[in-house]
DNA sequence: TATGAATGAGTATTCATTCAT
DNA sequence: AATGAATGAATACTCATTCAT
């Protein structure tokens, strides 16, 4: 009781992100149409008009849980990408541990079925959504890839649907986790899933030994 | 038998595949929650009432769009696998093409984005779907890649991750198309898709040299 | 019991006219806004849902009250007009007579007041009822009162402001009554009120002696 | 108190007044209901609980809304009738002439239509005004109109009655402006109305020349 | 069989009011 | 006195389901 800030300013200082991680968990569980904004604020232990004094309505708390959680791991992997200097496939592999520690093994791994799921009906929030996370995740890929195929470390493809398929296992192994997880054994192991699909794509990217050299 | 059975006859009989067939398209294109029976009864033209005639629920109604869609592709993916001598790769090509011609080209590929989006919300439908969907493509896919090790035309890979790396892309291409298409520049093209998927799989997975000969 | 139309079907013709009384009473009891939907319902003795088989929504059903109920004694009134030789001021009197009949001793009589109080909140429902009652009633005023001029009948005045002049006491009785009827001694007696208003009117709008010979 | 008291504390008395004039705006121009007391409390400069320091509930508001805004007027046309000699029908002019410019030009212009949308909500304010305001009102016209008859100045007519018909133009004027001034056309020019209704008086309630003799 | 009229549970959002600071 | 964070009651509208015809 020294010198603390007063009780509700603590509270209000903190309301934020304790809403944003109790949305964050009803999305990812029940769905965005699904979920109840008055179950948001009680699993946030405030009620449902407090809710209203920080997001002005569901979409918005839905944006501001994207823009918490995914795009400052895009803003990091930007980062990385633009220091990188050396092996193309080395930089994906960073990246992708980037992001396998800040979204693959967090709350926010949920995010991207969620987002395949709820897309159609949502279409400001999947346009949201593919500006601000998928576009510049492409990005990413795609000028590693480029930089890559330059250079010889990769053979040359088409590498905007390469990008695609690059991506898709990543994406996969999160969407698989929060849809048929129900079935016992479809128990994948992330890590050992990920490298195979590194190995694969180290393999399958490398240029001839004829363009390397050069 | 001479000529058709007489009409009303051959529309009640009729019915069921004709709802189904609505109910399809509709849950693909807004999903379950955001589909209204109403509008399945009327694309199908008949009167909301009559779908309660033949199916008990809304529930019922899109187990039974699942169960229909899916199975006989599998059960003839099994027979030419089967039936299959040669390089194993191949084998996967042409799984991959029989596939893509009667799912992927159809009405039915909206079917994975529905079972991702909604098999939470239907755990025994999911674990339907799982047994005689997935395991059974999944167990397609992993003996061409098990006999492709032993015979030296694959690396030594772990196979059961494997095999969900190698299906990951094909899903994922159907979903996307079925989510995330309201943007406009994520317009991939298929066959593209799929041939640099392969070709990446074809250089990924492929046993060195020195194993081959063996 | 002998060729009745079915129960289901009689009910279902007289609901629209259940519905638009119901709706009337109360809109006209609490104002637009503080009229629950639901009690309008009950009201008529169905359930909630049952009304927007047959209104859209709460606009909707208010429209179709002004449709039925007033409109018609517009209608009415133009034919009146249209057919009327001889005085105006006569003509006056009969549109006024008539309107008092079907209007003003009516469940219609609270309109006036209603929109009044709501127009502001709900400017598509003011628009429509300006266009399709106010307008059209001014109109019918002016016309006379335009014919009366030209024949030397009344003074010549301006004639929009007059209409407004002359039509503004008719409103202010229904007005009154809906309003502030909550106070004893403000019983007006309608019929020597109106009486009034067209004595001061036949007097003050009367022509010099010289004009009307002409 | 040489100079202005000290800042703070006029503020401090000026606030009630401030928040009247606040409140009067805003529950003109939307209403009571549609008024949001944080609207009117930011447009008094004070934070939304600062007005329950004043008033006790937003009901408590509107009553001292309408307690303040007219009665003065009422007084001083009282003085003026009181202290008038000669003729009646100039006595009205110079009454109208003052609520013109007292009332009818300032913002308690929307007083009346404010009192009749919500006299039906508020019975116990209707009785207030109708006591202190309407009924002074009616008595100053009353006594103008019973003398001018008792002179012969006007024609013998019901008094009570021909009150209200003379009175319902003039508040049908701000009702009208405060409602269904959404629609275009509805511009009435208020002089020019308020000059008509006159003369239409003047030779309305004429009395007959042998009568005026006598 | 087929219809479609009727039902009523379920939810995002607003805003008057309270009260800890 | 003044603030503004927190509360929770209140309501239009949708749509799966039922059932009289």
């Amino acid at each position: 009781m020294s010198s603390a800030p007063p009780l509700r300013k603590r509270r209000k200082e903190a309301r934020p992100s304790e809403l944003l991680a109790a949305a964050l968990e009803l999305f990812v569980e029940k769905g965005f149409a699904a979920t109840r904004l008055e179950d948001v604020a009680s699993r946030a232990g405030v009620a449902k008009g407090t809710l209203y004094l920080y997001y002005e309505n569901k979409e918005a708390l839905f944006k501001a849980v994207i823009q918490e959680g995914v795009i400052p791991v895009i803003v990091e992997n930007e980062a990385i990408a633009a220091q990188h200097r050396g092996s193309n496939f080395d930089l994906m592999q960073i990246l992708l541990a980037n992001w396998w520690t800040k979204i693959g093994q967090t709350a926010y791994a949920g995010i991207p079925k969620l987002m395949v799921a709820e897309a159609r009906n949502f279409p400001d929030l999947a346009r949201f959504y593919y500006q601000n996370v998928i576009n510049r995740g492409r990005a990413l890929v795609g000028s590693a890839l480029l930089r890559g195929m330059e250079s010889g470390e990769f053979r040359k493809m088409d590498v905007e649907t390469t990008i695609d398929v690059v991506i898709a296992p990543i994406l996969m192994l999160l969407i698989w986790r929060y849809s048929m997880n129900c079935c016992e054994n479809s128990e994948v192991h992330p890590e050992t899933y990920l490298q195979i699909h590194m190995d694969l794509l180290r393999h399958g990217l490398r240029g001839t030994e004829k363009e390397t050299r050069v």
